[in-house]
DNA sequence: GTCCAGGCCCTCA
DNA sequence: TGAGGGCATGGA
């Protein structure tokens, strides 16, 4: 049905599975082993390994490839970011807030997920912590997903469609607390199609970002969140916690955003993950 | 017990 | 436009 299992193999630069995971972006992979990850988005699985540092390997269905190809961002233009990053670095100097920040996270990338969940999976993180957000995420698509077993015999759970979110006594004891009624309201409005994702996701940022924080339960962070993970917007610049502690220690002047155009996104997640995982 | 977590919503000025 | 409090839940 999804042609048969065969393990990919493409060269790849400034690219680090390790880096990604740690970024914040994703709530549900999970590690398989020192350098082996269990990747699901939507209804799709793989398992992706570096066996160099410039080789990343995935084992999907074989008529999935160009859709992993597209996940991991493998056909955007990183060279082009790096070369204005690297630029920027040479300026500064090796001891400046970002080129420390890329040093760190030379290797994150912002993949392209699948809308619907990370519209749901940004409305749990919201006023949360990210182990209790990857609880509820994964709580969510056991109770309400579909089980899947692989040709390989890994076992995953798809994440749940809409119709299977809208009823709200059916999302208690998942840890959703308050968010609960947000998400079967989300849920409700897409069945009901008083909300277009798809639709939504084709708009330009302006647009789209009013149309998402016209929904209940999204307001500005959780807005770029989805545009910048879930609807391809790279110059979303998701402001959280952790960022805005960073702002205003690092950048009392104002955040140079001008520099980055285009791809301010990438450098939010770089400072995200060196503000996190990093020793400075 | 208090504080905090990838905030949002409502009220009030 | 901005400040302040309430909100579910659980770990430190």
């Amino acid at each position: 049905m999804n042609g048969k299992t065969t393990t990919f193999e493409w060269t790849v630069s400034h690219f680090d599975l390790d880096q990604i995971a740690e970024s914040g972006q994703v709530f549900r992979w999970e590690r398989r082993g020192p350098e082996n990850y269990l990747i699901s988005a939507g209804d799709r699985v793989c398992v992706a390994y570096m066996p160099a540092p410039d080789k990343l390997a995935v084992r999907c269905p074989e008529n999935q490839a160009a859709f992993w190809r597209y996940y991991f961002g493998l056909g955007d233009p990183y060279p082009e970011y790096w070369r204005t990053i690297n630029t920027w670095m040479e300026r500064d100097g090796p001891d400046a807030y970002l080129s420390k920040a890329a040093a760190a996270a030379s290797g994150m990338v912002v993949l392209h997920q699948p809308a619907w969940e990370i519209m749901i999976s940004f409305v749990i993180s919201q006023n949360n912590n990210i182990p209790r957000i990857r609880a509820s995420v994964a709580a969510l698509c056991r109770r309400f997903g579909k089980r899947i077993t692989t040709e390989d015999d890994e076992v995953y759970y798809t994440f749940p469609s809409p119709e299977a979110l809208t009823e709200l006594e059916d999302l208690a004891g998942l840890g959703l607390g308050y968010r609960d009624k947000y998400i079967a309201a989300i849920a409700r409005a897409v069945t009901g199609g008083g909300l277009d994702v798809p639709m939504v996701a084709a708009m330009d940022y302006s647009r789209a970002k009013a149309a998402l924080k016209a929904i209940p339960g999204i307001g500005e962070k959780v807005a770029n969140c989805i545009l910048l993970y879930g609807m391809g917007h790279l110059d979303a610049f998701p402001v959280d916690t952790w960022i805005r502690r960073v702002l205003d220690r690092e950048f009392p002047g104002g955040f140079p955003m001008e520099r980055y155009a285009g791809f301010g996104g990438l450098i939010q997640q770089m400072i995200f993950y060196y503000e996190r995982r990093v020793e400075k």
